[in-house]
DNA sequence: CGATTTGTTGATCTTACTCAATAATCGTGG
DNA sequence: CCACGATTATTGAGTAAGATCAACAAATCG
C-alpha cells in the first residue's frame, strides 16, 4: 500500500515541504529521494554555504534557521538576492551556467540539506512527478523574481516593506508559524540593501509604521498590528 | 547515422535556437521534439499571445518579431515584465500556477512556436537531455531576473540604460544580427517601464549619450558607437 | 492629409539618499 | 555577570536624482 504516511514523516524531519510532492510520489519513490539527499550541514552565522564561482554541484534546502545569498559587484558592493527560510530551497540560479552566481550565508545558526543535483536529474526521469515537481519549484522562483522586479521598478519605500513583511508574514504561516509575530533573521542593511533602499529609510518607517499603530517592532521582534493596514499600504489585496 | 544535420534545419525553420539542443539530442530525438511544435502562430502589432489569468498549456518560442510580457496591478498600471526576442521563450513563469501570471503581446508582427507544456513533460521524461535543458532553461530565466534585480535595487538612470542596451546588443549578437546597430522594437514608454524610470528619462539619457558620442539614436534605430564607453557607464566588464 | 500617438526638452517639485550625530544592541573576554 | 568596543539602528538636516507637469515636435496611421 501506498501511504503517504512515511513520507511525511521524512519530510518533517528534513524540513523539504518544498521539494517533497506529498500526495503524489508513493512511498517507495520517496524512499528513494530521501536517500539521496545529505542531510546535517549546520552552519553557524556567517558561515557560507557556497561561494559565487564555486562549481555548482547541488541546489540546498533550508531546514532551520535562514539563508541570504548575495552578489558582490564590481566596485565591492554587496546586493542581496534573496532569503531563504526552512523549507525554501536555494541554488537554483546556478543549473544553467554549473557555477554559483551568488554567494550564500547563514544569517544565524541553521541547517541545511544537500541535495545533489545528478541525482535529481536522474530520479526525475524516472519519476514523473518529481519532474514536474521541479519545474514547478523553478518556474515558482521565476514568478516570485518577477513580483519582486515590480516592486523595485514601480513602487515607493513604504509599499516595499509593507510588501516585504507581508511577503515574510505569508512564507512563515505556510511554514505553520505565527504570520503576525515573527523575528527578523536580517539586519536592517540586508533588507534595504534587498529592496534597493537606503537603511536608514528603512529605519524611519519601520518607525513611521509603528507610529502608525500598523506595527509593533521591538529591534528584530515584529508584530503585525494591522494586516489590512499593511496591505493597503502596500497596496496589495489581503489574503485570505 | 545520428546526424545532427536534420536538428539544425528543423531548429532554424522554427527558430528554436534556445530550445534545441544540436549537440546532445540524436535526430530521431530532434523529430520527437520538432512533432510536438505547433508552429505558425501569426501575430499582429498589439495582438495577444495571452492574457493574465489564461489557463497555462504551453510555453512558447519567438521565431521573428518580439514580444512582451507585462502584467497589471491594482489601480490598472501596466508593468512590463519583459521583452522576448526571437528564439527567446515565453510563459515559463505560469508552469507553477499553471495559469499565466502576465499577458504578452506582439511588439510587431510576429510569430511563435507553441511548445504545448505536457509534450515536454513526457518527452524531457524520455529524454534525459531535454530535460537538463529545460532545467537550465527555466535557471537561466532566474539568472537573468536576478541580474534584473540588482539592476532596478542599486543602479543609476544612466546605468540602467547602458546595461540594457548592452544586454539587447549581446542578445542580438547571439541570434547572428548586428550586435551594433539594431532596432528596438519597444516603445520609450516600455523602456521607461521596465526599467523602472519615467519616459522622459529615458529621453533625456538617449540624447545625453548621443551628445557624448556613444550611441546614434534615430527614433528606434540603435547605433552603438563605442561598447566600451557603454560598458563604462553601466559599469558592467566589456564582453569579449 | 489631419488626427493621434510617441518622443523630446524645459522648469519645478518630491522622494529618498547622504552625511552626521547619537542610541541601542551584540559579542567577547575578564 | 558586567564592561568594553564594535557593530547595528535611529533620528535629524540638507541635497540630489529622477519624477511630474507642461509645452512642443516628430513620427505613425488610417
Amino acid at each position: 500500500m501506498n501511504s503517504t504516511k512515511t513520507f511525511n514523516v521524512s519530510c518533517q524531519q528534513c524540513g523539504l515541504n518544498e521539494l517533497c510532492i506529498p500526495h503524489t510520489l508513493t512511498s517507495g519513490e520517496m524512499d528513494e529521494v530521501n536517500h539521496v539527499i545529505k542531510r546535517g550541514k549546520p552552519l553557524q552565522r556567517s558561515d557560507y554555504l557556497f561561494n559565487e564561482g564555486d562549481e555548482f554541484k547541488s541546489l540546498f534546502a533550508v531546514r532551520s534557521g535562514s539563508i541570504k545569498s548575495f552578489s558582490i559587484d564590481d566596485e565591492g558592493n554587496e546586493q542581496v538576492i534573496g532569503f531563504y527560510l526552512p523549507g525554501e530551497i536555494l541554488g537554483m540560479d546556478a543549473i544553467d551556467s554549473q557555477s554559483h552566481t551568488t554567494s550564500a550565508r547563514a544569517m544565524e545558526t541553521s541547517s541545511v540539506c544537500e541535495i545533489p543535483f545528478e541525482s535529481i536529474e536522474s530520479l526525475s526521469s524516472s519519476i514523473r512527478n518529481l519532474q514536474l515537481h521541479m519545474y514547478k519549484l523553478l518556474s515558482r522562483e521565476i514568478h516570485f523574481d518577477q513580483e519582486l522586479q515590480m516592486l523595485l521598478a514601480k513602487k515607493t519605500a513604504e509599499e516595499r516593506i509593507g510588501a516585504f513583511l507581508m511577503n515574510l508574514s505569508m512564507r512563515y504561516e505556510q511554514r505553520k508559524l505565527s504570520s503576525t509575530r515573527f523575528r527578523l533573521p536580517m539586519a536592517r542593511a540586508d533588507i534595504a540593501n534587498y529592496l534597493g533602499l537606503a537603511v536608514e529609510t528603512v529605519s524611519r518607517i519601520f518607525t513611521r509604521l509603528q507610529t502608525a499603530n500598523v506595527l509593533k517592532v521591538e529591534g528584530k521582534e515584529i508584530e503585525i498590528l494591522s494586516r489590512k493596514s499593511l496591505c493597503d499600504i502596500s497596496h496589495l489585496k489581503e489574503p485570505e
